[in-house]
DNA sequence: ATATAATATGACTATAAAGTCACATGACTA
DNA sequence: TAGTCATGTGACTTTATAGTCATATTATAT
């Protein structure tokens, strides 16, 4: 946790600190990221920084949190929703938030993403705690009641697609940023539905040619 | 490349500088990974290594191409046999390959697998130069030739679904690893073809119920 | 045996990092 | 006004890094 020193600065310094912070780690690897470049940013002192937080992990835990917090504000509306949904809109509405959100807080998604894809455990541990995050468990669970609902093929493996399909969230972030590039941000997002859409119709349907004369029964 | 010097050494003192840089490179990222360390481990001195390699780049571009070599052979028979097989049935062996490859090479896929999920495009360019690997370009042929081959359904956004393929291809891995944890090599592949057949099977046929009473036509 | 070329060496340089500390400045209180 | 406490400061310490270089050793050729 940062001090109470921190807390008590003036909005405009508190946030000059957060954004030169979120610049640097977003550009760089926790490891590489410099609190000598960040204090330069922010037009501050290097002692001045280590009175507002303990050290180079109290501020990345903190500017983590931050990227957590808003990143549930996208999912918010849908996780409220869930019982009402079926399982497919559910999912649509997970990976549409998920890309509404890096699309509209790229540098916070990238400094999440990047502890992600880390293999500094140690970090992670730090930043998780022991408990791993099984973001996984959340689909699992969602899975499941697709099943008793009649949604969802009971003889799937649900451990193995529950994996399956929180890394496809990855994959269609990565994908649709990719075919995006140039950063355009528009209002429009009809292209942005239509990719969630293919995906979910291969998610549902699988690739398999289907019809009479060709499956294997 | 490295030095004429080295590849001139005697081939148990070269074997013991790769083996300690590939411990190294295994445990480090590339900016971590100590040339000090990799020294001591190798029992040279610091001056040697630089009669053997122009940098550290030039050592870790090395150890690269060892990796990916050794990950082609691996790849080789079921890419020999692409044309007398139904397109499933090379997925299936693509995936077992990729597995067994990791199974066997763990420190060498470590290697790999780090620098694919590295965000320094500076290192990347430099190991796969200005051409980005399109891994995916070649399963997007595959699908291709097996919907013509009447094999896959043809309504598919191929671009998308090779995407989806080469990710899942990771997430096998990657979950096949987490649940035979403590590195337990058996030989005994019943465990991974199951698993592999289990996600074959949800590529077939997605996860949404099947049967006259639930389609949506 | 001598000369020459190839290889081995580790102290050293330059650079950058996180974190510290004695002191300075400002604000609020008695 | 004097005193106290919170905040601000940047030079400094420690530690680690990649890479260099003058010198020593060994192998080869004459």
């Amino acid at each position: 946790m940062p001090k109470n020193t921190f807390f008590n600065l003036p909005e405009k310094k508190r946030t000059r600190i957060l954004n030169a912070a979120i610049d640097e780690f977003s550009k760089y690897s926790y490891e590489k990221a410099s609190i000598t470049r960040i204090v330069n940013t922010a037009n501050i002192a290097k002692g001045s920084f280590y009175q507002y937080f303990e050290n180079k992990l109290d501020l990345f835990r903190h500017i983590f949190m931050i990227s957590a917090d808003e990143k549930l504000k996208y999912l918010k509306p849908t996780l409220d929703k869930m019982e009402s949904e079926d399982f497919f809109t559910t999912l649509r509405n997970l990976y549409v938030a998920g890309i509404e959100f890096v699309k509209e807080n790229y540098k916070l998604s990238q400094i999440a993403d990047r502890l992600m894809k880390s293999n500094n455990e140690n970090l992670k541990n730090e930043i998780f705690g022991e408990t791993k995050p099984k973001s996984n468990h959340f689909l699992k669970v969602l899975l499941l009641k697709g099943i008793k609902r009649g949604e969802i093929d009971s003889s799937i493996d649900v451990e193995l697609v529950s994996v399956m399909l929180t890394n496809l969230s990855f994959t269609i972030t990565e994908y649709y940023l990719k075919t995006n590039e140039k950063g355009i941000v528009t209002d429009d997002y009809s292209d942005l539905m239509e990719m969630v859409e293919k995906m979910i119709y291969t998610i549902e349907n699988g690739i398999k040619i289907k019809g009479e004369d060709n499956n294997d029964y």
